[in-house]
RNA sequence: CGCGGGGUGGAGCAGCCUGGUAGCUCGUCAGGCUCAUAACCUGAAGGUCAGAGGUUCAAAUCCUCUCCCCGCAACCA
């Protein structure tokens, strides 16, 4: 029997029609983050990546390579399982929507909503974009070159006349209006949740979740002219990878409602009105927490296709590694906020922080240690008040970063560790072990083992952040492997005096401009 | 009356919701240290919080108005 608190997370399912960029990276990294924390804090975690594969945009993108669909999203798909193996992600699954359990789970819940009444064949008459997968109100059109219409987002829209199903989104505003109240942060950052409470104010219409126009995608159980929408296929994935439709079975009741659903800021809505209706119509909870995270611009332009200014996630490890590129994201920008990538902030990070702050640390400590302690964990004597300090600082450094992950916070908890860094550096100054080594050498020793001991809390806290980095300081430090999570802080993992420690390496090089 | 985001020491930001000595990082300047990845530590200078009016004993913080800046075709987290 599992007693550990579960904690099941998601990224959205990438649209395989664009080779994988750093928005994807960073959603994914924010989550990869949070799922190592919960891990080292002892939850059982349930981290879920995937990619989307149906719909007529992959349909035209595949006949414009005249492949298969199946063999053009088995290509795509693969770039981005790729990227998770490059930037080390430690997703428990990925998911992709032309998997026999996807389809299966779709049907299912399908099924389920018929059954509920929640579905009824209709009739569609109105303005369609292909490349926005989604029907616009006559209203919302403008007039385009040459007569044409144009969507809200500028891509044009053709008048479709067709049968079509549709979920009674209608009957679900009241509910939805609840689920906002009574969850309060259901819908983060607040601004977020105040824009789609309004949307959801002004009234809800039934939301076409069929197509008898494209061949791509799950078939409508019942009807072989309708394909499912995509948007409708795409979101049941979070289900499926739990178990769906088995209900009943220990995987789905352990992990759903997901505990953190992550997005960026443009598919709020589908999350956040459509998703948890869905959910809520087919007898199940919405997900407890959806984060619309913002985006990153390159050296302040935003980033597009046609200004050939795309930051290339393999790039950017190549040039500057992967942990200090993971470290960048998450620290640069308050997370929520938009932010901007540029070199010049990058190395600021790599060297300010990273290489002069954190690693240098860990390298005059280790150092000392290596040359006046024999090379071997110093045996500590009496502690001082600045000693307990220092040390009630690295201990209390957990519930920090605790309450800033939990909201998401990656840069308050970066920002706490970092205080301690900077304390740390402080304390060596202070104590001048160099000089105890002549005047008091059992002091010095005891200096080095509470600067020991501070770097071990530091290499917890930076695990999730870094987990190749923090692992090879813990390496350093000796920290045996039973003792690299959370329960080790404070004394109770303390390092064992006289333990012999291996030759200090840099954790952090500088990153030395060509 | 289009929508959204913003205007806080040289730069980038926090604080604003829940009014009460204006804080952080970088940069600059001065000093210290020499263990360390030419890294580290200490201190200093620098802001009438875009402007005006209002509420209040008290406003960066609440209210009103004004000005200015940024983004808003698509791809896309």
């Amino acid at each position: 029997m599992e007693s550990r608190q579960s904690f099941y997370i998601t990224t959205p399912i990438y649209y395989v029609n664009d080779v994988p960029h750093i928005g994807h990276v960073y959603t994914t990294l924010a989550c990869d983050v949070l799922a190592r924390f919960k891990r080292l804090d002892g939850f059982d975690v349930k981290f879920l990546t995937g990619t989307d594969e149906h719909g007529q945009k992959v349909e035209k993108a595949a006949r414009a390579t005249s492949l298969t669909p199946r063999v053009f999203t088995d290509n795509v798909s693969q770039n981005f399982h790729d990227l998770m193996g490059l930037m080390e992600f430690s997703n428990d699954d990925f998911i992709r929507t032309t998997e026999p359990r996807h389809m299966r789970s779709c049907q299912a819940l399908w099924n389920e909503l018929v059954s509920r009444d929640q579905i009824y064949l209709g009739y569609y008459a109105g303005w369609y974009s292909v490349r926005d997968e989604a029907f616009w109100n006559k209203d919302e059109l403008t007039d385009g070159p040459g007569g044409t219409q144009l969507a809200p987002t500028g891509a044009t829209v053709e008048w479709i006349e067709e049968p079509s199903y549709f979920f009674k989104l209608s009957n679900w505003q009241e509910e939805l209006l609840k689920l906002y109240d009574h969850q309060q942060d259901f819908i983060v950052p607040k601004s977020r949740r105040n824009e789609v409470i309004s949307f959801v104010r002004m009234g809800l219409t039934d939301l076409s979740v069929s197509r008898a126009t494209c061949t791509w995608g799950v078939p409508v159980p019942g009807d072989t002219d309708h394909v499912m929408y995509v948007w409708l296929d795409a979101l049941v994935n979070y289900i499926t990878a739990v178990g769906y439709p088995e209900t009943k079975s220990q995987t789905f009741a352990r992990y759903w409602p997901a505990n953190l659903q992550m997005v960026g800021k443009d598919i709020l809505r589908f999350h956040t009105v459509y998703w948890p209706a869905l959910l809520m119509a087919a007898g199940l909870d919405p997900p407890k927490r959806v984060f619309a995270h913002g985006w990153w611009t390159n050296q302040g332009q935003k980033i597009s296709k046609s200004s050939h200014n795309s930051v290339d996630p393999v790039t950017l490890v190549k040039r500057y590694g992967l942990d200090p590129v993971r470290y960048f994201l998450l620290r640069d920008v308050p997370f929520g906020n938009d932010g901007d990538f540029s070199h010049h902030a990058m190395v600021k990070r790599i060297n300010g922080e990273l290489a002069n702050e954190l690693g240098n640390l860990a390298q005059r400590v280790l150092s000392l240690i290596r040359r006046d302690c024999a090379a071997r964990v110093p045996e500590p004597g009496p502690r001082m008040a600045s000693d307990e300090a220092l040390l009630a600082e690295a201990y209390l450094l957990l519930e920090q970063v605790r309450l800033a992950m939990d909201k998401q916070a990656f840069h308050e908890a970066l920002k706490s560790i970092w205080k301690v860094v900077r304390s740390s550096n402080g304390y060596v100054d202070r104590q001048a072990p160099w000089i105890l080594r002549q005047t008091d050498p059992s002091r010095m020793a005891t200096v080095l083992y509470v600067l020991a001991e501070t770097l071990r809390h530091l290499a917890l806290m930076m695990a999730p952040f870094v987990p190749r980095s923090a692992a090879r300081l813990m390496d350093q430090l000796a920290v045996v492997a039973g003792a690299r999570t959370f329960a080790a802080v404070g004394p109770a993992g303390a390092l064992t005096p006289g333990t012999p420690l291996p030759r200090p390496q840099g954790i952090f090089p500088r990153f030395i401009s060509s």
